[in-house]
DNA sequence: AATGAATGAGGGTTCATTCAT
DNA sequence: AATGAATGAACCCTCATTCAT
């Protein structure tokens, strides 16, 4: 009896804390963290404001929490793909399917990720490193291991690495600078292509690029 | 006379406005928009507020004045450097040199130029696609020739550019985000090498890739 | 039956009402009005908010209980001592004695007595004099036995009976004001002397204030 | 030219610091501390709210200066009545009658002084101190050469200053807490009587309480 | 032209009080 | 009867903007 009303107001209390945090992203992502107010939020989420401080406690902390969910959310999307796969390639060609599929998806979390950065400046920073560096190993052997079977050139993993998600991340922040007119989905052939194969036909021209690791 | 003497007015008036920019720019991207207050500008400046509000009519003038001065010397930057160049894929090599080069150069801007977007939304767009569509034909012009020249592979151009400009966007973005740790520059012979051949080696698997346009 | 159960559940609503009193007296001296929170009161009786609620219906009502309570008690205090004595000079000798001794014993009484007076201006007025002019008829009657007996000065009673009670008063106020760090019962003899035979010993100087009435 | 500008920017300063102070005095004496706003005290100054937070940085520091500038001014007021006299029980009188006086003059200050206490609790009574302890050695002083002179009894000097304090402050507590119906005034010389003289008249009695030290 | 004192709208946050369980 | 989640009124404080000097 006891444990289940106990379970049952922690779901419920998780639950509200969604609720919230689907508000705020909703609102944040649309108008930015200064232009937000709780009251926007509270409104979004059904809510009287002071409910939103009880399960944040400050508009700081909802924001960031907001961000953290998220974040968590595309690891989790990325990995599970991930999981799937064996073959090196397959599995990066999925994740990058995964990651752009992901912002398609939780077109907010766009928003509210590239803003973190200009808002918090360095709290964030901290957050960052620990999310990308905490999960970069599994990219690294996955890399590391399409060397070593001959698939990919012996380049220096970790810059490529920082390359594609920059370049990811870049599709996805000018995808909604653009307004996101078109569909991320839309992109993704070309940008395998790209990374995987280039875009230069010449041959003479390839081999000037050949050398650089 | 009179002439000489307007043209000395303009021309300290104009030096006046480039001083609080240059002084804006350092601020803002130090702490963000929101956190920025025209005080702190003023004291960089070494100005009086009201003087400040002499030379821009508000605080969102002002920044999106940094921005702007911001993205007309990146361009500038990257035009001059193509027109001494002939063959199209130099002429893309050193556009994305400059690129990456302007904003190690001025590194304040990639925070002020990234920022916009989280804080103006809609207004910004505008502005970006201003810049972004009035100078983009430049550009396709020189991968058409490229193509047409067989030196890149015959590819959806507008796409293509899309992506390289993603691409060197998150390269500035995450490089600002980590906190400027490493140079762009370390970063771009790698980036030139992936987004001219790819990373594949095993011929099979760029066969796959090939069809995509 | 019934009635021996209503006045169970009467002696036990009493009893959870002096515990939500002690600790309210408790927080409120510690932290004073303002800063206390009626969350602290609850859970320092270890009661849900809700049931304080019940028991009283506001936090000024709380807060004027509390002190109520304690005037009552510090009345009480002094009248049972005072019963006890028939010799005019030995009952004011003990109700000073009982008077400090009350605080001493219950020392958050002084913070939350000292407190009303700023917190709730007008209405604590009124309250008081119900108090303090209820009972001063007593005090009154005693300095006229002690006069009608020469054992005192034939001085405005009235004046006499304020500038005592400003005395024991003050005494209360700085002690809690400095902390505590002595006892009230160190200060009492002092007081006595100074209340009955003065500073002064010069015999010429004392004939100037004996005119004074 | 320069020096004269700076002085009068100076005085104007501190007028209208002081114009703030009177004005959060009045307000803050009225409806105490917790009560007050500073909406409430902006307009009793005829300024604008931002203007009140241009001269004190948060509501507790101006009410804390409030507080400061009485104490001030109450030590100067005692102070300057003392020097004028040589006799010690003349200077005792006098110092007496100015602090009353003082009160009756500055009544807000009754109010502000009382409340301090109530309110900041630690942070006061540190504050108390420097300004109690800084100025108690004159009063000791004034006490000893009493003693020394024949003309007070031979008393624990820090005891019966302590008390007289308690005394004084504790009547200009009541004289507020009654609603300031009377003048302190009229109760001065009755003051001096029983602190000097004492109420006993009967000699046995006052042998009694001779004793204490 | 340059200044900075004055302003008040705006929003984050707290917490007394209510009420459904 | 006991509870504590929900609420929103209230208020402190910041800071962009104005304007008199």
């Amino acid at each position: 009896m006891r444990t289940k009303d106990k379970d049952k107001i922690k779901r419920l209390v998780e639950q509200r804390r969604n609720e919230i945090l689907d508000a705020a992203s909703k609102v944040f992502s649309k108008y930015g963290f200064a232009k937000t107010t709780i009251d926007q939020i509270a409104n979004q989420a059904d809510l009287g404001k002071g409910t939103v401080y009880q399960y944040f406690k400050s508009k700081n902390e909802l924001f960031l929490s907001a961000g953290e969910r998220g974040m968590d959310r595309l690891k989790d999307s990325v990995l599970t793909v991930i999981e799937k796969e064996k073959d090196p390639i397959n599995r990066i060609e999925k994740a990058i399917r995964a990651y752009l599929s992901f912002f398609e998806q939780n077109s907010n979390m766009a928003a509210i990720l590239m803003q973190e950065q200009s808002v918090f400046k360095k709290k964030v920073q901290k957050r960052y490193f620990e999310h990308y560096y905490g999960h970069i190993n599994k990219t690294r052997e996955i890399f590391k291991t399409a060397i070593s079977q001959g698939l990919i050139k012996d380049i220096n993993v970790d810059k490529a690495i920082s390359i594609l998600t920059s370049m990811l991340n870049g599709l996805v922040y000018m995808w909604q600078v653009e307004g996101m007119k078109y569909t991320l989905n839309s992109r993704v052939d070309m940008v395998l292509k790209i990374f995987f194969t280039g875009v230069l036909r010449d041959e003479k021209r390839r081999q000037k690029y050949k050398k650089t690791k």
